[in-house]
DNA sequence: TAAAATAGGTACTGACAGTTTCGTTATAAA
DNA sequence: TTTATAACGAAACTGTCAGTACCTATTTTA
């Protein structure tokens, strides 16, 4: 594309990969996510979009659900505000995280990777260590709770982070029904009060 | 959308529609589903395995995924066993619902459908009312328990629902995780738990 | 300079959703 | 019994799109 040195990973001999191709294919990919919806995405229309070809796309991404998942990988992740206590920040994460449901393409992305997965083994191992990476910053909230004696040391943490998390998304993806703050503030305390009582 | 189906319905002149071709359609797309999955699903395998044309598939239903709709929508709902108190019975049912979810095309088609209604407004107003529905033995047991004093008076039996079966929905969905008979035990016993004390 | 691997462009293949046409068949009204 | 109507299976057709192949040009290392 331009002559700029844009260097990307060195692969040896050859031309090196252009770095800013990658970022447009990606960016529009994630804004024709946001127009169109999965359903009306098409790779050419990527292509087109970011002035590359669809061999430079396919050399990259072997298929279009590989191309979604990268792009979806690039989406701003959840951030802890640091400020309050661990389950104070957990309700905060949370409503961060309806919020880019209900804003972004995610609301979209994460049904159809999730309808995917389930039908194409090689987008399954590449997507299931991903989406359990996005979540993981809900789990340390909940381990940092059980460390400052706010839920019993015995505490299942990734359970605990279910069900906070779970009817929300449940609520999302099946039942489309909104999502308050005040909600997730109660998720968030009947599993507290829930927590098996007592430390072992 | 309308999904017409309405091979009771008479229809003035003409030759009725065949009950059997509509029984066979529906059969071939649920066994087809189970088969292949739904990625791997097309319209054209289930005319010959119902012996139909596609010209009377797309009579009844306008697109596939109407189709698959209403071939969901005869798979077996959940039942209630009647034996226990309402919140064992309780956690049975979602047990049976994993099972489902496990063994089933249910597995498949339900997030395939939650991806498709995002971008399908016609296909989400039949769908929304069909997936309801599939929850109301759930919303039921718990208006029992709450009848039968196991919950409080002020109990929000929605969001009690959803706060059992969100984290099983969600480990099947995207997390890839085995949901046991236990976890979904402890599941309805820390909601119980965590329910709001007292009665208003 | 030669080899290697990239780039964008374009044409192609194959699969499949959805439509249309055709001759046939079942049913209800006349 | 006749006729109008609507459904039937079969098959051809259209349009879209994922993915591949091939082209020439460009950028890098050996």
């Amino acid at each position: 594309m331009t002559a700029i040195a844009d260097t990307a990973v060195r692969r040896g001999r050859g031309r090196p990969r252009s770095l800013s191709a990658e970022n447009a294919i990606l960016d529009a990919t994630l804004q024709l996510l946001a127009d169109v919806g999965f359903r009306g995405f098409t790779v050419d229309q990527v292509a087109a979009r970011a002035s590359a070809s669809k061999a430079t796309i396919y050399r990259r991404w072997p298929t279009k659900e590989n191309l979604v998942i990268a792009a979806f990988d690039r989406t701003a992740p959840l951030v802890a505000s640091g400020r309050g206590k661990p389950l104070t920040q957990l309700v905060d994460m949370i409503w961060q995280f309806s919020q880019f449901m209900r804003d972004t393409p995610l609301g979209a992305v994460l049904p159809a990777l999730a309808a995917e997965r389930l039908h194409n083994p090689s987008l399954n191992e590449a997507l299931i260590p991903v989406i359990r990476a996005r979540r993981a910053p809900l789990l340390e909230l909940v381990v940092a709770a059980v460390a400052a004696d706010d839920l019993p040391a015995n505490t299942d943490v990734e359970l605990f982070t279910d069900q906070c998390l779970g009817p929300v998304i449940m609520r999302f993806m099946l039942l489309d029904l909104p999502v308050h703050k005040s909600t997730i503030r109660t998720l968030v305390d009947s599993a507290r009060r829930g927590a098996p009582a007592g430390r072992s």
